[in-house]
DNA sequence: TACGATTATGCAACTTGTTGCGCAAAGGAG
DNA sequence: CTCCTTTGCGCAACAAGTTGCATAATCGTA
């Protein structure tokens, strides 16, 4: 289950509480790992039973910060974690089942919606060359962690890229049809 | 939810028992909506109930064929779920999660576990390219379910590479540092 | 001080997805 | 015919993800 190494790995960069680190996932991590804030809680929960982070201030008082920080137990969790293979992700997308409900209905204009999904990933692209742009500019020399978190941003470029160019042709080939 | 919809695609193509469903998902639509038999049955089990699709054979008896069919209501259901817009799937990739936790850890190596994930998308792609070539020959005119059919295969193909060169350029950039 | 809006935390219920197992029919091998 | 394997079907339990709401502190402001 990755969402607890994401968690570890975020309170790792900075320790914080949990609605901060929610904060955090929605520009960050949480682009290439998406988490509500409720299971972010749930998570950091059972984290702290398995004694992987450890909170200052007590579990009973509702509405009361709660900030948490990495246990050594956590850092070696996440790093064997890390040295392990993962599945790869296949693609997952409804616009691509409704194509295909298309196809077979025979009566029902997609392209509409293809045309959408064409500008939601374009902006989404913008926000990911925003990051690079101004996290990791082109003249300074970066350090070993700055490479890898770089070639991760890199990876939400080259998908949101991908999208983007396949909507335009695919809508190409089918207006020409 | 999409689940439901991709069966009814599905069974529209081709009325058939839950197994064969499950066979079929494994090599056409499901690698585009991944589902487990379980997935499918309970699936299949709700959608009887809602009245969108029938059954020949009656539920009683475990291990007997059961062979479904959609109903004029499940077609409706279908045209109306496809005419609705749908979310954007945001990039999702726990080795994406693998790279910022070694970043930050320090002491993994993650360049193997991405050449892995290089080999496996190039094996994914060629499964796309051979579909392509097999079902879509170039000189054939087609139709316009055809065509759709085509660019969601090509959606597929699209992805892939985008995964394969980014792990290409990604492992080129980390290792000349 | 009192009030309302915002922020932080969390419970509960639900849906979706996964894993492991069990049972029934069918079909071949001994 | 009996045994064994394969295939089809499905339950049960669990893990993960979602939605809606409840409660407590905080803070600005009237």
């Amino acid at each position: 289950m990755s969402l607890t190494h994401a968690i570890l790995t975020s309170l790792l960069e900075k320790p914080c509480t949990g609605a901060e680190l929610a904060r955090r996932f929605d520009k960050s991590l949480g682009f290439f790992w998406q988490a509500t804030h409720q299971q972010i809680y749930r998570e950091l929960g059972k984290m702290e039973g398995d004694g992987l982070i450890k909170a200052h201030g007590l579990p009973t008082a509702r509405g009361q910060q709660r900030h948490f920080e990495v246990l050594a137990g956590g850092r070696d969790e996440l790093a064997s974690w890390c040295a392990q293979e993962g599945e790869m992700r296949p693609i997952r997308d409804s616009l691509l089942v409704r194509m295909r409900a298309a196809a077979v209905l025979g009566s029902v204009d997609v392209t509409d919606e293809m045309r959408r999904h064409m500008v939601l990933h374009g902006q989404v692209l913008e926000r990911y060359q925003a990051i690079e742009w101004q996290d990791f500019p082109a003249e300074k020399s970066r350090s070993a962690a700055e490479e890898l978190q770089l070639a991760v941003v890199r990876a939400g470029i080259a998908y949101e890229k991908s999208w983007l160019t396949w909507c335009r042709s695919a809508l190409a080939e089918l207006g020409e049809s």
